[in-house]
DNA sequence: CACGCAATGGTAATGATTTTCATATGTAGT
DNA sequence: ACTACATATGAAAATCATTACCATTGCGTG
């Protein structure tokens, strides 16, 4: 089931993938899925964004170190950006705002050029 | 309705929103103020943040700016932060990306000095 | 082999949000 | 003033992801 969230290499739903484990005729429960995707991000192995309708997308992450993406709207292809100016700023936030164990949450949102300039219209 | 929002002068779920008006004897309606509250955030008169547990909580905007926040975990107080570093950086992702139509979601959590300092042991 | 223990999977419960639909409210036209 | 039509409203039902339960399975140990 890990090997299957590596796989799909992109932001998942825990329903989507449950799905499709399950399509690709593996034994699995909604309830382990759940719980692993829950586990691999508790254990700082996997990003979570929310999308818009609320629902929870993870992603695998090899590295250790925190991560932003860039999401298209249309196709959900993800996008690692560089988010050092983000940091930063977040940690001076943090230190002059005067709130302590400060956490950030950074999503950005687009149009990739394959569904931007593209003919999804033709 | 509105008034009460503007009132509640922090964030607030529709939930909540609906609980306080009709312990206050407004007869109003849950789909009402859901109603009330998308428009309100469509309209740009409100901001929108997702709480960890999925609840979107509004807050009342008076001025047109896009604004981020810093929101307490413990109390949910939330104060407006200065995010001018932020919106340069998405612009510039935004622009070297190739991605289109590019929005951006930053939330900040913390502990409040009230409750991080606080003596809320005691 | 019996026992305990943690992981699993199916199902029911939860909770926020959305939809539906019949009713009330209001406006414009006659 | 009266009817016709559009719009806003509220109550309850539907939806959907997520979580809680609970009986069952698989496995290692005594």
């Amino acid at each position: 089931m890990l090997a299957a969230l590596i796989r799909a290499a992109d932001f998942t739903s825990a329903q989507n993938l449950h799905q499709r484990l399950v399509e690709a005729g593996e034994r699995v429960g909604l309830s382990t899925v759940y719980r692993t995707l829950t586990a691999l991000a508790d254990a700082g192995r996997a990003d979570v964004v929310r999308e818009p309708g609320g629902e929870r997308l993870f992603r695998y992450r090899p590295s250790q170190e925190h991560r932003h993406y860039l999401l298209c709207r249309i196709c959900g292809l993800g996008m690692p950006v560089d988010a050092e100016a983000v940091e930063v700023w977040a940690a001076r936030t943090a230190a002059t705002s005067g709130y302590a164990d400060v956490q950030h949450t950074v999503e950005l949102t687009g149009t990739c050029p394959a569904c931007a300039g593209g003919d999804h219209s033709s």
